[in-house]
DNA sequence: ATGCCTTTGTGAATACGCGCACAAAGTCGA
DNA sequence: TCGACTTTGTGCGCGTATTCACAAAGGCAT
């Protein structure tokens, strides 16, 4: 399930800050989630609760952490060492969850030899060699959206299984490969998409709370038709 | 919907080559999903194609575009300027989509002041100044997740009604405010997941491709307990 | 003009996820 | 020891999303 990780962050918030056992419903609000649906999800990987009391926070660490296996080291190479391979390359939230990042690659002649977060920038040419050496499962794509298919290919034809995607491109890739794609601007335009809504769009003003119950300070922003 | 923005892309791409009819076939193997699903997604928003041709291409642009109020501009804030911020303020895929980024935000006194594509980094102390000034509706929050819930309720306090939050925690806001969240730590996370799975998970090996098949060139990475 | 071929738009069946609500199970106080 | 209370685990119904499959609709060649 795609919410594990979201439960293990809370689990990993609670034990910072000392509590030992925790209830569905408690864990299910810092999640954000319904109760009964992080019941279900936690009984899928066995029943690690006791009735009339909760679950122990760290045995359930433990559990979610092996069903996600952080229990294991993962190998990571990030390709594409621009802005966002950067950010990626400093992201702390790596280290701290078993991922090892263990090569950044660009095929800029600038950037290569570079040392960013103590790793020194290789070129692209030697993507197979890194990914060899290193043993490593998975690579980030964070590569113009030109490149990101042939680079793609090739660290799949190097061995690689799972994908994590930055480029604005749909990556085609074997059945065997798992690509995850995070695509910034959808987001927004999806964000977009619901402010336009609540603003009153296409289909007349609907459903937003009307100045009178605690809706927002300031009316509503001003929306022209922008042609 | 979700997708339209991914078919927007795809349009986008055929537009650039010339293409000036689409059929559902096509579009949908471009945006990577079924094309029944791409039609009734389509016909949601009234009929736009033409049966025995297609969907011609810009009228389609254009549709969407309006679906998702991309016909407008949004002004966007980002609040927090560290490796993540700055690489979402130099992201392209924002102006090319209608969105426009008014002001960037930090509390580190170091980073208040420089020059960052083009736009100067202010004091978190001018957020409501900033928000009010330029009008903005959508806030992004690239803060460490402690500043986060902070940042977030004075950016709603201000008037923003969407947030797009890369802090690892889950924000808590009212309920005429849409949040969305992108969360590297948990997408490496679920490809761990899987990838473990694949590699003969604690069910024992399922479903993986036999060498025999089109497998991968190495038979699988190796795997130990971490413990 | 006419009939064949392509492609859309959609009814119907299916699968899925979600959440309520409750019984089973266990704790804790008396 | 016993009963009341708390909390888990889950059966069930419901609404939504997905997919199949086909009829309606339009183009195009003859």
């Amino acid at each position: 399930m795609a919410r594990l990780p979201v439960y293990l962050r809370a689990l990993h918030a609670l034990q910072d800050r000392g509590v030992a056992t925790v209830s569905s419903e408690e864990l299910a609000s810092a999640a954000g989630v319904n109760s009964a649906k992080l019941r279900k999800d936690l009984s899928h990987l066995g029943s690690y609760g006791t009735r009339g009391v909760g679950y122990e926070v760290e045995y359930l660490v433990y559990q979610i952490s092996r069903e996600l296996g952080l229990t294991q080291d993962w190998v990571v190479a990030i390709i594409g060492v621009g802005n966002l391979g950067r950010a990626l390359a400093g992201y702390g939230g790596f280290a701290s969850r078993g991922f090892r990042v263990a090569g950044l690659l660009d095929a800029d002649e600038q950037i290569v030899g570079q040392e960013i977060s103590g790793l020194t920038v290789r070129h692209i040419d030697r993507l197979e060699d890194v990914i060899g050496e290193h043993g490593v499962s998975i690579a980030v794509i964070a590569t113009p959206a030109g490149a990101a298919q042939g680079v793609c290919d090739r660290v799949v034809a190097a061995g690689v299984t799972s994908v994590l995607n930055f480029a604005p491109v749909v990556l085609t890739v074997p059945e065997w490969v798992d690509v995850r794609k995070v695509d910034l601007s959808i987001e927004l335009q999806i964000l977009a998409f619901h402010e336009q809504r609540k603003a009153g769009g296409p289909d007349g003003a609907g459903g937003r709370p009307s100045a009178l119950d605690s809706g927002p300070p300031e009316p509503v922003h001003y929306v022209e038709a922008a042609e």
